[in-house]
RNA sequence: UCCCCAGUAGCUCAGUUGGUUAGAGCACCGGACUGUUAAUCCGGGUGUCGCAGGUUCAAGUCCUGCCUGGGGAGCCA
């Protein structure tokens, strides 16, 4: 609970899970004894109130409760987390807490329709639930880092993915997905990696990569539409623009080649008549303007700052002020210096290259709904991705690249079915063979062609919520320095 | 592993070319106000300036090293 106070008046927002509600302790109402109590409540206290539900549009839910009754369950003392602003690693320290709040809980709640609907979606399609082992033997892809550990004198890893398990269990059971933990010791600092994060993978028989994609644009809009079906008022709490979520479930996912993709990236070819160098020189000129602007407004209140007869009170206000719009300054300057690397690192994009984040973000911020990119250099792909026909240099693999510089939220592929093939590959990748020797079975034994792909849950709920840190996205994340709470 | 940035009160931050006793807002306590949404207004005090060393008459400020955190690259979902 937190709580405002006027003469005579106490407003208390209750928070009880579900929602949260606020509570008027009016003393004209609720008398002496009660409102004297109810002036006594701190920030977190739990409590127990009895009183009339009145109906009153300014609240949220439309409701606030009129409060006949007081009864204090445990009164808390000097908690530690403010109404005013924190950094990130502050309210991280005191995660177990920060979760109380109305932002942890609004995405936690769209977190929760978005594993429901994922379920709700491959049940409804006829996939079976089959999860991979956590621990594993090996490195499934040979180029991540992962977490080794102890198993019975023996080295065992943190799976980083389930997917050639995966591929062994759509074989005995058509379409299969997982839903299940991923560990990547990767010491990345970014705003969208985790040590520890969830990732579901759904493989299936007889698809080609075709197949696969039109399943994934479905199996999104679907997971979409569910939010936006459940969670206005959650998306509403997050301030989140739903645009781009609603076109997300009406327009189609544009289909794009990798080749392509890289014409677009260069600025060679352009999408609607805008390129993306055009955009990116456009971004350049607004933030230089608001650059400007900020300049002047600054310069502007500390020419009134000049003024010592001016109240000590209000002297402070614009001091504020001042010093928020100075912090807002460093940051564009700090963005505008980096406009002209991204436009040269689109500019010079080399054919055969993996996208870098400035890359994505230059091609997404082209389209309005998530993109799919297909048919990868063979060179930047995982080994088990299958050749393109009459292309030898490419594999039909897909990433799908959320707007609004969300980057990609899921890699997938058509696998390559010839045993020949694919032991020629684990050897190019320098891979051992023997560990390999199960998943090899799999193409001995009546071999036929299959897709899957995986869909990385936190990297979605954060492009969903329009949530900065993907660490918002989880309970209690884990990543490269951070093991608490 | 590499590059950039930061570390000042419980929290968020200011602190100018090195110069007297290091500041503000919030939180907290008290008071005012019948409707607040981060309420507002008045009053109340709080510091190992990340750590170690150096330069200097003088260091929060400059230099070196280390630690911690943030952003990014690599890697990836």
């Amino acid at each position: 609970m937190n709580r405002r106070s006027s003469k005579d008046i106490e407003f208390i927002i209750l928070r009880d899970g579900t929602g949260f509600v606020q509570c008027v302790v009016d003393k004209s109402e609720a008398g002496e004894d009660i409102y004297q109590k109810s002036r006594k409540l701190s920030q977190e206290s739990a409590v127990e109130f009895k009183g009339k539900v009145v109906k009153d549009e300014r609240q949220i839910g439309g409701v606030e409760v009129h409060v006949t009754d007081l009864n204090l369950i445990h009164k808390s003392e000097n908690y530690p987390i403010t109404n005013k602003p924190h950094g990130i690693d502050f309210l991280l320290d005191h995660r177990h807490l920060w979760l109380r709040h109305r932002r942890p809980w609004a995405i936690m709640q769209i977190r929760n329709t978005i594993i429901y609907a994922i379920h709700n979606f491959f049940q409804k399609e006829g996939f079976v639930q089959a999860d991979a082992p956590i621990f594993t033997p090996n490195a499934v892809e040979g180029t991540t880092t992962l977490f080794e550990t102890d198993f019975y004198d023996r080295k065992a890893y943190l799976t980083q993915s389930g997917q050639l398990y995966g591929e062994a269990m759509a074989m005995a059971f058509s379409k299969i997905y997982t839903f299940g933990p991923t560990f990547r010791a990767e010491k990345s600092k970014t705003r969208r990696h985790l040590s520890e994060f969830w990732m579901i993978e759904p493989e299936m028989a007889f698809y080609d990569n075709e197949m696969n994609m039109d399943l994934i644009e479905r199996f999104i809009k679907s997971v979409v539409r569910e939010v936006l079906e459940k969670n206005q008022f959650e998306l509403s709490l997050l301030e989140r623009d739903t645009t781009i979520l609603e076109n997300t479930i009406k327009k189609p996912f544009p289909r794009i080649t990798y080749d392509d993709a890289v014409k677009i990236i260069r600025g060679e070819k352009d999408v609607n008549g805008k390129t993306t160098i055009g955009l990116l020189e456009e971004l350049k000129i607004n933030t230089e303007k608001r650059i400007e602007t900020l300049k002047n407004e600054i310069a502007e209140r500390e020419k009134l700052l000049a003024d010592n007869k001016m109240k000590e009170s209000k002297r402070n206000f614009i001091q504020n002020k001042v010093d928020s719009m100075k912090h807002e300054l460093k940051e564009l300057q700090e963005k505008l210096k980096n406009i002209p690397l991204w436009i040269d690192s689109a500019k010079n994009f080399e054919y055969g290259e993996d996208f870098g984040g400035a890359d994505e973000t230059a091609l997404t911020s082209l389209f309005d709904v998530p993109i799919m990119v297909y048919n990868w250099p063979k060179k930047v792909k995982a080994f088990y991705m299958k050749e393109v026909p009459g292309r030898p240099d490419l594999v039909k693999g897909v990433d799908v690249l959320a707007p609004e510089g969300y980057g990609e939220i899921v890699g997938g592929s058509e696998r390559e079915d010839n045993l020949d093939i694919l032991i020629e590959r684990i050897k190019e990748h320098n891979l051992p063979m023997e560990v390999f020797q199960w998943y090899l079975d799999l193409r001995r034994f009546g071999s036929v062609p299959h897709s899957g792909f995986g869909l990385g849950l936190e990297r979605f709920v954060a492009w969903i919520t329009n949530t900065k840190h993907i660490r918002e996205t989880i309970p209690f994340p884990r990543y490269y320095g951070r093991l608490e709470p």
